[in-house]
RNA sequence: GGCGCAUUGGUGUAGUCGGUUAACACGCUGCCCUCUCAAGGCAGAGAUCACGGGUUCGAGUCCCGUAUGCGCUGCCA
């Protein structure tokens, strides 16, 4: 039997950071058993889903580099079939109708409302077979369908016995059938409801794997009650632990805004196969330990069996800007971006310099190997690609911003410097040739002879070139700016107005 | 309210059939390196393994209870 497994998300907005990962659990079993990974959108909701939220799913994964194969499925495609299904077991018997009036929900307070039925419910004894439909009679049922009257169709849950399953993460699952209400499967305007449709389109698909969040596992019993009274094989479950927030609540748009969303990370330059390396360590840890894993070793590792159980927070920090996620998947990244092979980073480097007008046609060619230098000496401090365009800047245009503690502390302190860089400007105007040794050379020279520390004259270097405090060793940067820019900068003066 | 699931340092996790100095990564602190900041190296702080009982010579590991959190309990998905 091969393996089949699906992502299914409902296209209510964007990809948020939970359902990607269940994407990846999915995709990588699928890829370690060789089986298929498919893709459902479930758009039953019309009035929720959007196409922008659809997109926004097949872009996130593409971006993740999780491909799925066969047809992309929607769901709402599929209504005849699960209106059909619904009508066999009606007509077998398996689920009847209801005539009992729809009642109205707001959807605001609807939690509310149920636990204080269910609460209701409980004091009087309530017996969840007691809907007086249950056990009308065929004639009684087909006659007011018949005449037009509005129905549901509940499964009818047999009142004995219970339903089992063994979760490959949970273990085994037990609920006696007394717990589980006769749920609808179609509303009373013909529209198929949720836990009829997965089932339908799983059986369908020839789903052999569920994998999906924890917050279905109490569903799966309900689930299985179907796929029985289908006679259809119940495939095996694997729940996941749920993704919290700090204050461990559901992660939620609302009340945690766009770190929750994939495609922050992407618009915020993060490498996919650091996010994806961290995603994949929420909630499963590799049996060696090791934890910066490629694509082929994450395949190769994974396994359901060692997916914890308990629910992992994802660790962001609302109101840092320098921290705005989780420390771990910044660090992640910048491990990514200054350790990954040059000529893979470099195409995302040069989209995030296109952006910012500070890509030019040369280091396509000409200027290539001074770009994977440049590249490569400044990548060693960034976390995000971000930081070639901003902290970066100066390496790519003459035109960039001046940081004003970095000019506080290395240029206004000291008088004389404006001075002293003029003519160190002089001094590195006639060295030849013109490198990291020679401008060294000639820096500390200068120093011996004006009477200054190297230090002075190398940070007061550092933020007329870069207009930072921080960054690579000052001799490095001289070689990749060449000795006409750092001339030319070190006499600007710009700072110092 | 009922039912289910979970609970190891700030965070992510490891802890095999119960034997213990409770391990690793991130973060944090200090030192080294040094032209700054990172990286790297070294050292360190931080966990009464949610709490209370029990079983046992011995429990993070087994049992019971409590608490907390989460989920489900909907003609939402």
């Amino acid at each position: 039997m091969t393996v089949r497994v699906r992502f299914a998300p409902s296209p209510t907005g964007y990809l948020h950071i939970g359902a990607a990962r269940s994407a990846l659990f999915n995709w990588l079993y699928a890829r370690k058993s060789g089986g298929k990974f498919l893709l459902r959108i479930e758009d039953t909701d019309l009035q929720r889903s959007t196409d922008e939220s659809t997109r926004s799913i097949i872009e996130g994964l593409e971006w993740l580099e999780l491909d799925y194969d066969e047809d992309l499925m929607f769901q709402s495609d599929k209504g005849p079939e699960h209106r059909a299904a619904a009508d066999r077991l009606l007509a077998e018997g398996k689920a009847y109708r209801d005539f009992t009036p729809k009642e109205q929900r707001d959807d605001k307070d609807v939690k509310q409302d149920i636990r204080a039925r269910a609460k209701a419910n409980e004091v009087e004894g309530f017996d969840e077979r007691s809907n007086p439909y249950r056990n009308l009679s065929k004639e009684e049922s087909d006659r007011r369908a018949a005449a037009g009257e509005p129905f549901a169709v509940r499964l009818k849950v047999p009142v004995e016995g219970k339903t089992k399953f063994d979760d490959i993460v949970y273990g085994p699952q037990e609920r006696s059938h007394s717990e589980i209400e006769d749920l609808v499967l179609l509303r009373s305007d013909g529209h198929p409801l949720y836990n009829l449709s997965v089932v339908i389109d799983d059986i369908e698909m020839g789903i052999t794997h569920v994998i999906r969040g924890q917050d279905h596992l109490t569903n799966t019993h309900k689930q299985i009650l179907i796929y029985e009274a289908l006679g259809a094989p119940v495939p095996r479950f694997a729940h996941l632990p749920l993704i919290l927030a700090p204050n461990k609540s559901k992660l939620s748009k609302r009340k945690h805004g766009e770190v929750v969303s994939l495609t922050t990370y992407r618009d915020r330059g993060f490498i996919p196969a650091a996010f994806r390396n961290f995603l994949a360590l929420l909630g499963w840890s590799p049996p060696e330990g090791k934890e910066i894993l490629s694509k082929e070793e994450l395949v190769q590792l994974f396994a359901l069996e060692d997916i914890g159980r308990a629910n992992a927070i994802f660790n962001f920090h609302e109101n840092d800007p320098r921290r705005w996620t989780d420390d771990k998947a910044l660090w992640m990244n910048s491990e990514y971006i200054r350790t990954m092979p040059l000529d893979e980073l470099l195409p995302m480097v040069k989209a995030e310099l296109r952006a910012n007008k500070l890509w030019r046609e040369e280091y396509d060619d000409g200027d290539r190997e001074w770009l994977l230098k440049t590249l490569d000496m400044i990548r060693q401090r960034f976390f995000t690609l971000k930081d070639f365009s901003n902290q970066g800047r100066a390496y790519f245009s003459d035109d960039f911003d001046f940081d004003e503690t970095a000019v506080n502390k290395n240029l206004r302190k000291e008088p004389r410097l404006r001075e002293l860089l003029n003519g160190l400007a002089d001094k590195l105007e006639a060295v030849e040739p013109f490198n990291a040794q020679t401008a060294e050379a000639a820096l500390r020279s200068f120093a011996d002879e004006t009477g200054v520390k190297s230090g002075l004259l190398i940070n007061g270097s550092r933020t007329m070139l870069t207009g930072q405090a921080v960054g690579p060793s000052m001799f490095e940067i001289f070689e990749v700016l060449g000795r006409d820019r750092s001339v030319q900068r070190l006499r600007s003066g710009i700072p110092f107005q």
